[in-house]
DNA sequence: AATGAATGAGAGTTCATTCAT
DNA sequence: GATGAATGAACTCTCATTCAT
């Protein structure tokens, strides 16, 4: 097998290893003689890079979650319109999902275990993911775009947990099954969008 | 109470020791002589009643699923109106996870896990469970109360996103930082129902 | 390899095999695989009697010294005489290490390494053993047959160095080289004894 | 302090550095790396000094013991009465301990390690060094002085013990309690010159 | 001479499962 | 039916040693 880029380091070779190995096998029933091989290195060499298994896990959440986070805030970028932002988000976290696969089941399933099983983990990045809904709420609602009773906490979490179960259901499903992953992002932003409008009614004045 | 057969007893106790020890440490770190310990069984027991481990945690499934659906039915049972049927299943949902967080717990985390490593495993009962929701927006389109654009299978994926993401931040919370359930179970219904109108004008028709 | 006594149940099994592969490798060198092919055993099973292989080591310490105390108690059942207990004393250990050479090595060499590696461990027994000859000391001292400038503790470490040191000198030794452990221990015992009496002059008080 | 030979230098500097861990550590506990940490060389340097961590230990037993025995050797020197001879062994013994307190862990404990499970190891210079007791018997005992049944062999191994394990209980014991050295010296000195004199009384008729 | 990244054999330990009682 | 002692494969991780630079 050659090197997977020409100037791949060993620690980048490991990491990509890694997050193709748990995506397959999950976390914890992957060995990690399984990510060694796949990466080319030896058992010992992975434990040069990282602390331990966890570690290994850990420092993938931290990169891809630093890249989705760069990626995100490029999507959103010269975007002022709250709604459009909200639809942007949908699409953007979707196509993350679509070209990143293993990224992502990995950042999925594992670090939604990971809460639960890595006791000292808080996983801040997610929340910096998802703050990003919250203030856009926020912004909508100081504009006057969003009902002042949505709880910016719970919606940027219902609308998480929205996107990432309907991305959970595409990665799982068979090819020939899958829905279109610009339909649901569409779906799922016209739902937020109109659930969280102050109003939608005829009168002249939504549009300015 | 009196025993009622001795084996649905051994049954029951060693389901119900494996939703604790399950929830408590994940399935795949969770000692099968740990569930067996709590049981009041020796290890081989639990053999004579589940074909394995995995089978113990699809038999909880199937179990507490059917317990679910039972349950939904009787809080949706001679509610005609699809938007208040909207709002009791969230509510329903909310209450379940605050009263069998533990199986909560499992069916949230694990049921996850295992939709993606048990390969041969489909999670029929889930999907029925979801259906209902589904078939909440369907009769919402008949009956012109809900948008005809919106999918319903993209809707209720959706929906349980968000309801299963709060359930899992409300468990996962310290009892000190947790939000109303109550509150959660609104909001949700709020920005769905909203969100999947067809118009929410300001004249005075919402309730027909 | 038929089992080493009829009755011997696991236990008993594995420390003896725990005691054989100690002595040939030393504590760190031996893996628990060797003990475990050595009793007839799988490695899996040492872990239901002990808990790790630490605990076998510091078990083997107890059960040995036990027994080391019941003998040496038994070998100076009797004797009033501090003289003569410290001549039975020093033959007693002796024919131990001639007798148990295994669990002879073991003891030397394992516990002294043990105070330096298993922070934890007090060889209290190693204590309660020396302390035999403490006492004599105090006897002696106290009938006015020995010193009272003898200091008890400074002696009864020098005095089991000496029984160790040549112990140890004997077990390492090749057969054809090793001197009479009889010898030895007369010569010690001679050694101390006038060592510490409190004069050995003609005046008619040495003999009765 | 000027470097002597580079050379020179990087072997000291190792050396020391594996004295200090080995001590701490014991030789089969202490990584290879912590010596290279602490000797500021890199791991593989030490493999151009010494063959292998093994060759290291028993260079340490060599220079070591060189050193102990010159220094014995200056500490005897224009001494010709046997009996001040055994004083004056003793008490370097314990002065070596004291200001050398991590060579003599190694030289004590590692050492017993090694001549068991480094069969191919003849600790020379420990017969050397303990030989010279075994000539002062001589000595004493053509002099008349010492009683002509002592066995020098069995006697300088029962004196090396004493030393040793008063030494070994001295260095494991903590600060506070700490016997004075110098007293510990005067005991054993006492109870072996006692012990090995023809007779300490003026009449003339222990030997016959 | 010196480095230190890489190796990979081998360690201790766990635990799902079996089966003689 | 129930037991629980026994199994042994499989795991994560360490570290003495090598060798290209």
């Amino acid at each position: 097998m050659a090197p997977q880029s020409p100037r791949a380091d060993k620690r980048t070779l490991i990491i990509n290893a890694a997050v193709a190995v748990f995506a397959e096998k999950g976390f914890l029933l992957a060995p990690v003689s399984d990510i060694a091989n796949r990466a080319g290195v030896a058992d010992g060499t992975i434990y040069r890079y990282f602390k331990n298994k966890e570690d290994l896990l850990l420092s993938i959440f931290e990169q891809k979650m630093d890249e989705l986070l760069v990626g995100l805030g490029e999507a959103l970028a010269r975007i002022d319109d709250p709604i459009e932002k909200v639809r942007r988000f949908a699409l953007f976290h979707f196509q993350q999902v679509r070209d990143h696969r293993d990224a992502a089941e990995v950042l999925q399933v594992e670090l939604r275990l990971s809460t639960k099983f890595l006791k000292e983990y808080r996983p801040i990045k997610l929340w910096a993911y998802l703050g990003v809904f919250g203030q856009i709420v926020r912004e909508g609602q100081s504009l006057g775009i969003f009902r002042g009773d949505i709880d910016p906490f719970i919606g940027m979490w219902a609308f998480f947990g929205a996107l990432d179960e309907l991305a959970m259901q595409w990665v799982l499903s068979r090819k020939q099954d899958r829905f279109p992953l610009e339909l649901a992002a569409e779906q799922v932003a016209g739902i937020f969008i109109r659930g969280m409008l102050v109003h939608q009614d005829p009168s002249p004045e939504e549009a300015p």
